[in-house]
DNA sequence: AAGCCGGGGCT
DNA sequence: AGCCCAGGCTT
């Protein structure tokens, strides 16, 4: 997609659908865009408004912030979170008051240098208040991006972010700056979501590879787990009086195992208690070697439960339950844990 | 490259 | 109950 196509594409949508009813984008200033962008690192904005119109109220120009005790501006933080963003906004403001006479430098490189001011919110500024060309990586960007060209991999990892960089550089226009900052940030907050994107709305939608796979929350990649979660469970082992049947639930249609037959899954010992007695059955003190199964994103603890008894003539859902006769096994369905304890149960009875 | 900061919303 | 959010800084 080039980038001619790409501009015109996100700008008829911006001068259609963009926002431009936020409280940081009346009167564009450096410093009122500045503060929002800080505040609006990593937090949404229907959380910043009230804290930014507050904010702005008790320091409406640079000076005011400046020149204001560090406790004053905590104090207008309290209850936004990541409070080094109000201490380094503070500090920062101090630099441009006294060193800079009060103004923002015209240069990326040189605003990035100013404490809690990155690339991407050195982009946003400049492109936002001035009009310098500037791309911007957020959040949103990085969802739009990932998801236009498919991109593989963590967006957290260099490689993947400098690709994502150059990309977002690539399709930056020369004109129109501020609302193309805006608009990236619009799609990405109002149409290109974490979940539920509104894919037949976008305006990149026939360009975009992610939709055209089907598939288009499956971007960005998740940040790959160094150690996975651990996760427990018991699964009960109902035995009929003549050991032939073993107790089977089916799962869920969705889900992990979806539609497969598995055991009755018990979260403490006092449910699996409460289970048996609602089948007529009795818990055994043995038990079996639990099972530890893994999956791509956890791993699963398994203490198997023993029980004998249960009214194999009990009214009961047979789309649910089933009597699963171990000598001559039905053909359904098991989740593979569940196999390998029916046949150490088999093997020990 | 990984950990940390933080409160709130979403699933 | 995790995961993520208009990221940047430190180790």
């Amino acid at each position: 997609m080039t980038p001619e196509v790409f501009q015109r594409a996100v700008f008829d949508w911006f001068d259609q659908h963009g926002r431009t009813s936020l409280p940081w984008q009346q009167d564009k200033t450096p410093y009122r865009v500045w503060v929002s962008e800080i505040m609006l690192q990593q937090t949404q904005v229907a959380t910043v408004i009230p804290y930014y119109q507050r904010f702005m109220e008790r320091f409406p120009a640079l000076q005011d912030l400046a020149e204001a005790e560090q406790d004053e501006v905590l104090h207008f933080w309290t209850g936004l979170g990541y409070y080094s963003r109000a201490r380094n906004l503070h500090k920062a403001a101090q630099i441009l008051w006294q060193q800079h006479h009060g103004e923002f430098p015209a240069t990326v490189e040189a605003v990035q240098e100013l404490p809690g001011i990155g690339r991407s919110t050195a982009g946003a500024i400049l492109s936002i208040s001035r009009g310098v060309r500037a791309p911007i990586l957020d959040g949103n960007v990085k969802r739009v991006l990932t998801r236009l060209h498919g991109v593989e991999g963590w967006p957290g990892s260099k490689p993947v972010e400098d690709l994502l960089w150059r990309l977002a550089d690539y399709y930056t226009p020369d004109r129109r700056l501020p609302d193309y900052t805006q608009v990236m940030m619009d799609l990405g907050a109002t149409l290109c979501t974490r979940s539920k994107p509104a894919c037949l709305l976008c305006p990149l939608k026939d360009h975009c590879k992610a939709y055209g796979m089907g598939t288009p929350t499956a971007f960005p990649h998740a940040k790959p787990r160094k150690t996975i979660p651990e996760k427990h469970t018991y699964m009960l082992l109902v035995h009929d009086r003549q050991q032939h049947k073993v107790l089977l639930e089916k799962r869920p249609a969705s889900g992990i195992w979806g539609g497969l037959w598995s055991l009755p899954e018990m979260v403490s010992t006092e449910q699996a208690e409460q289970f048996c007695a609602s089948w007529q059955a009795e818990l055994h003190q043995q038990s079996l070697p639990a099972v530890k199964h893994t999956f791509s994103h956890f791993h699963l603890h398994i203490t198997p439960l023993l029980a004998q008894g249960g009214s194999d003539s009990k009214l009961m859902e047979p789309e649910r339950w089933l009597w699963y006769n171990l000598d001559a096994p039905e053909s359904v369905g098991l989740a593979a844990p569940v196999k390998r304890l029916l046949a150490q149960l088999d093997a020990q009875r």
